[in-house]
RNA sequence: GGGGAAGUGGCGAAAUGGUAUACGCAGUCGCCUCAAAAGCGACCGAGUGAGAGCUCAUGUGGGUUCGAGUCCCACCUUCCCCA
């Protein structure tokens, strides 16, 4: 009909955000006394445009921020920009566009798109890394690591990406490939900044045991990253060599099953071994050459396990055998100790270097019952019984350990130790767009830190982007200053920090974001901390998650900031977007982008479906036709809620209406079903909001039905549930509520109300359905009042015929009642 | 190779060990309309039956239980992480 008034989502969404932005509603104030809490989304990395997997994200992220907001708490919710890091760079070279415009008009446009979505940011402490005004505290932290000893430059085999021209830390490695561009990793000797992180493993590792609110997914990925193994690390003497080889092994109870040692090329002993075994000098100079291109991934993973002896013996320090030395591909100098005892029966790599090369394979551990006998078909990896080990024969494999190391300590040998997998974080990247390392090296004072008062260390303007070779290195006027020390001439470190060093920090900077004297002040971030739920994919799992959580233990070490030092209480892993069966991503070419979207269906559609779609942490297929669902329900409130906005005000929220019948009761109970669906989602922090908007649908459902009632616009029942509309609404669809509410004539906004406490009145219901099961099986459904007693559902049961049938000629042995649900008779 | 998560209608999915398939999409039918769109209403796992019903069905096969989509074991498939 012509008089059908549609909603015009595009006005009311532009208008809305703009009052909200007016009227500053979302800004949080330090000094507020409700409790707080702080929610955060990683923060994006400004790739110029926002598509609806962006969206999902901060859809999610959103609904907690204004539900928390709604239900009492001082919400925090901040958002800024990773704006450092190569794709800025890549631009410049290959466009001609200086990194910091192209950097900066995007996060202009992706400022814009985050608006567009309708989230509840408190713009007021937006930061973008790339600014002197952030970075300069990297720098301050920087220098801080120094001063503690816990950054540091060595030279190392260090990861190279070829196409990216930097070096890259280990966790930026993926099977032997950059994260970013997928060039395989070379490795390069290289002097590199490193950060200590080894130095907070074990509380790295503790920590991990108190984050119960993390998933436990990514809690086991931490802690098998940091790879932490105990055992022993002995030598091997080797015979008429001057030199010890040393290994390290988490059995050492199978260390009389060694039947070789297995170095790799580059370790010091080789050279010494050669010196006394000038025939084998030419094969085994042949075989390291035959590696030097190979990279890490090529060795340890594609290759076939290979190597050459190296005519020298390793003596056995407890059993005094000889076994030979060989120099294999497959042990890396940087790994452990360079080298590993060769115990082919009980490790399935020896087993398959043994059999190819032709070595015994002495079985020293057998099967506690002691059936496992040679010869055997492949490695027996378990603990269990030693036997023909010497003196340790018969003892199980752990008790072996501890006697065997305690014997090895003895002699002065070895002695127990912990390995972990884990390196220290690499920090120094040969690229422009970072934070510049701000370090100076003077002829006369070595390595100096640039002071407090010096910093920042401004990245320069105007630079040369070729591609080739670092930009910052080429860059005389950069690199050439004076030291700050005695003010002679004096060079600048000509690297820039990894950008995750950017992210380590950043949430505790949203707290005090304008502070120019320090990078946050103590009390206010104290106030604030810990992040109480993080939202992010999992895909930063073992990079920006441990880093910042090292950093947060440093902050805290150091009085920066006080409480417990685990940064993120709570972390929520995001399921992906995908579209058409692919991540959506511009290099696929297959984006749905924010503003299309909008611009089609409407913001609160777009969320909501966002939401309704799939459970948050399951991957979403994004597709066209399922969000029109989203679009009628918006017009569908509209509907019924507009023509009536002004009346419903009559009836207050603060109790239960009037309900004339069990119509008016199932529809005040449906909106109670929702507010308790959104509550209990919150606080279960399981954000299923899917199921809360499918209970917006039922409610929506019960509204439309209920209006065709011809007096239905006096029923206080319908008014009261169109008036707390808004509410129940406001974290999921806040533009059409916050319409609703203004029409209702509130002057405030709706996301500054409170969510209504569910009422167990109106949840309750008169009549409940109980299932009638018959050795299991569902036989009849009865009505009856909530409460009913077990004797009397009985009765009311056996009058079912569909139960008595299935009874006949049987005796009932067992009744099991659950009160209000369900009855079964067991009957045989 | 090791570890983890998942598998439910045509599709996205729901379901504290207690009515499997809520809600949405798609589809079918009806109302409204000159017609269409929109809207409103009804139906919508498979088989069987005139019908009340009955049988089967949550990847496959076992098990625990009065009762299993849910818990346990094995297997298949997919995805993720590590090597």
């Amino acid at each position: 009909m012509s008089e059908e008034r549609t909603y015009d989502f595009r006005a009311v969404e532009r208008s809305r955000q703009a009052r909200w932005e007016r009227d500053g509603i979302y800004v949080a104030r330090d000094d507020d006394p409700r409790p707080k809490y702080y929610v955060l989304e990683m923060l994006p990395y400004p790739s110029g445009d926002l598509h609806v997997g962006h969206a999902k994200n901060y859809t999610l992220g959103d609904a907690v921020a204004r539900i928390h907001r709604m239900r009492g708490f001082n919400v925090v919710h901040p958002m800024g920009w990773d704006a450092f890091g190569l794709p800025a760079e890549n631009a410049a070279i290959q466009r001609g566009i200086e990194p910091e415009t192209w950097t900066l008009d995007n996060i202009r446009n992706m400022q814009r798109q985050v608006r567009l979505i309708g989230t509840s940011y408190d713009w007021t402490r937006e930061l973008a890394t790339c600014l002197p005004d952030y970075y300069r505290w990297n720098q301050w932290f920087f220098v801080r690591l120094f001063e503690k000893g816990l950054a540091y430059k060595r030279e190392a085999p260090v990861n190279w990406c070829p196409v990216d021209k930097t070096v890259l830390a280990n966790e930026q490695v993926e099977s032997g490939r950059c994260w970013r561009c997928g060039a395989a990793v070379e490795r390069r000797n290289l002097a590199q900044w490193f950060f200590k992180i080894t130095d907070y493993v074990e509380r790295l590792l503790a920590g991990l045991d108190r984050l119960d609110g993390w998933p436990d997914r990514i809690r086991t990925m931490q802690r098998n990253w940091i790879g932490k193994s105990e055992g022993v690390t002995f030598s091997f003497d080797v015979e008429n060599v001057e030199a010890q080889i040393e290994v390290f092994t988490t059995r050492v109870d199978t260390m009389f099953g060694a039947t070789f040692v297995a170095v790799a090329p580059e370790h010091p002993a080789v050279a010494k071994i050669l010196e006394k075994m000038p025939k084998a000098r030419h094969r085994v100079e042949e075989f390291a050459a035959s590696l030097k291109s190979k990279s890490e991934l090529e060795r340890t993973q594609l290759m076939e396990k290979t190597g050459v002896p190296t005519g020298a013996y390793a003596v056995n320090p407890l059993s005094r055998e000889k076994i030979p030395i060989w120099v294999t591909n497959y042990v890396l100098a940087e790994y452990g100790t360079g080298a590993v005892m060769g115990v082919p029966a009980h490790d399935e790599r020896d087993f398959e270097f043994a059999r190819k090369h032709g070595l015994p394979i002495a079985q020293v551990i057998t099967t506690p019952d002691g059936s496992l006998r040679a010869p055997l078909t492949e490695a027996f990896v378990e603990d269990g019984k030693l036997i023909a080990s010497g003196e340790y024969i018969g003892m199980k494999s752990a008790g072996a350990r501890r006697a065997i190391a305690a014997r090895l300590e003895a002699m002065g040998r070895g002695k127990t130790s912990v390995h972990y997998r884990i390196r220290d974080w690499l920090v120094s990247r040969q690229r422009y767009w970072g934070t510049p390392i701000p370090i100076v090296y003077c002829p006369a004072d070595g390595t100096v830190p640039v002071p407090e008062d010096q910093l920042p260390v401004l990245l320069p303007k105007g630079v040369q982007f070729t591609g080739q070779g670092s930009p910052l290195a080429n860059d005389a006027a950069f690199v050439n200053t004076t030291c700050p020390t005695c003010g002679g001439p004096a060079t600048r470190d000509p690297d820039t920090m990894d950008t995750f060093v950017d992210s380590s920090w950043y949430y505790v900077r949203y707290l005090d974001p304008h502070d120019a004297a320090k990078p946050f002040d103590k009390e206010i971030a104290s106030r604030w901390m810990p992040v109480d739920q993080y939202i992010g994919g999992a895909e930063h799992a073992v990079l920006h998650l441990l880093y910042a959580r090292f950093f947060y233990m440093f902050m805290v070490d150091q009085g920066y900031v006080t409480g417990d030092d685990e940064p993120f209480t709570r972390l929520f892993n995001q399921g992906m977007l995908l579209y058409r069966g692919e991540k959506m991503s511009k290099s696929r070419g297959n984006v749905v982008g924010i503003d299309e979207a909008v611009e089609k269906y409407g913001v609160d559609a777009t969320r909501l479906f966002l939401l309704k779609a799939a459970p948050p942490e399951d991957t979403l297929d994004w597709t066209d036709e399922g969000i029109v669902g989203r679009v009628r329900f918006v017009q569908r409130v509209w509907r019924a809620a507009e023509p009536l906005a002004v009346a419903a005000r009559s009836v207050p929220l603060d109790r239960l209406p009037e309900m004339r019948g069990d119509a008016q009761r199932e529809l005040v109970r449906a909106l109670h079903v929702a507010l308790d669906s959104g509550k209990s989602e919150t606080e279960t922090h399981r954000f299923h909001y899917n199921v809360t908007t499918a209970k917006l649908d039922e409610l929506i459902n019960q509204l439309t039905a209920a209006l065709r009632a011809p007096d239905a616009a006096d029923d206080p029942a319908v008014r009261y549930v169109v008036h707390a509309l808004p509410i129940v609404l406001a974290p999921f669809a806040p533009h059409i509520a916050d319409e609703l509410w203004s029409l209702m004539g509130y002057e405030g906004s709706v996301h500054l109300e409170r969510w209504i406490e569910p009422d167990p009145a109106a949840l309750a219901v008169e009549e409940i359905t109980l299932v009638v099961q018959v050795n299991g099986k569902v036989r009849a459904r009865i009505q009856a009042a909530p409460g009913i007693a077990e004797d009397d559902a009985f009765a009311l049961a056996m009058r079912e015929p569909t139960v008595t049938a299935q009874i006949d000629g049987k005796q009932v042995r067992k009744r099991i009642f659950v009160p209000d649900k369900l009855l079964n008779i067991v009957a045989a």
